[in-house]
DNA sequence: GTGTTTGTATCGTATTATAAGATATATTCC
DNA sequence: GGAATATATCTTATAATACGATACAAACAC
């Protein structure tokens, strides 16, 4: 059971390491994580991004405040409650975002499509929605 | 084909987002990164390092100085030519990089072997050893 | 409607991270 | 022995990170 685990996590890394983008703007693991909660999120505000980064809510505010500036990040206001903010990402953020945590287009397109059978390809497609199914609503600890 | 692509990567953000570690030690996203170099590839030094996260070498050297003074990391000397620094992480580096890339195990074990069948976990496991195996030396542009 | 709570913003301050140029040192190569 | 290579250190500068204190407006409580 263990044995699985850890090749599966193997996998995981070696996947990602070959995979990912190289070329990628500076940017600090805290605005990777907010611009993820941002995104996968429902209406995400400061108070939202704080707990999900475990941040004060005033450090989360300043977060906020950069990722505006770089215009990773625009606010609106919610309409049942005046006071507060949700967050959404720019085009650039979604992109921002999609170049540090998503595999390079370009190497998928080698690997799916130079170096695999329609039928393989179809294997890796269905392997990877059956995970993400199973995965939804797991519980921590 | 671009539509594959999309999915895949869609599955992939999402798999991540919900399997992941959430308690983390604070950690930077160039240590991350270094850490990563230093795992996957065969005898980095310090030069590599540069190379490989685009930073001066005096930089590269900073930031392993920063990494040992933590414990992630120690230097040993390459036997062939005493000028170079070989790294290596030591068990706590490793601990850490692996809450930083890996999939939460107690979150897989959930997945793996409370929701799916003997053959589906199988299917899984082939389908992430054969996209493994066909991203190897995949080339950059 | 006044007082309290909630959500956010801003100011001040402190620490750490990041980066690179200049310079130094040890080892190897020739 | 001199040049090249790999690393280390010192200095300096900027940006990121974090939080306490304070402020304020909207929402809620009664």
């Amino acid at each position: 059971m263990t044995k699985e685990i850890a090749l599966l996590n193997h996998l995981w890394t070696d996947i990602y390491y070959q995979l990912r983008y190289i070329h990628q703007e500076k940017i600090t693991h805290q605005s990777v994580r907010i611009l993820q909660v941002i995104q996968k999120e429902e209406e995400a505000g400061i108070k939202e991004v704080a707990e999900a980064i475990q941040v004060s809510h005033n450090t989360a505010s300043e977060h906020i405040k950069r990722l505006i500036e770089k215009k990773y990040v625009f606010k609106t206001r919610s309409s049942k409650d005046e006071r507060k903010v949700i967050l959404r990402l720019s085009d650039l953020g979604i992109d921002v975002l999609y170049r540090h945590s998503s595999l390079d287009e370009d190497k998928l397109r080698q690997v799916l499509f130079e170096r695999m059978s329609d039928e393989e390809r179809q294997r890796i497609l269905e392997a990877f929605t059956l995970l993400k199914e199973r995965a939804k609503d797991v519980h921590d600890l």
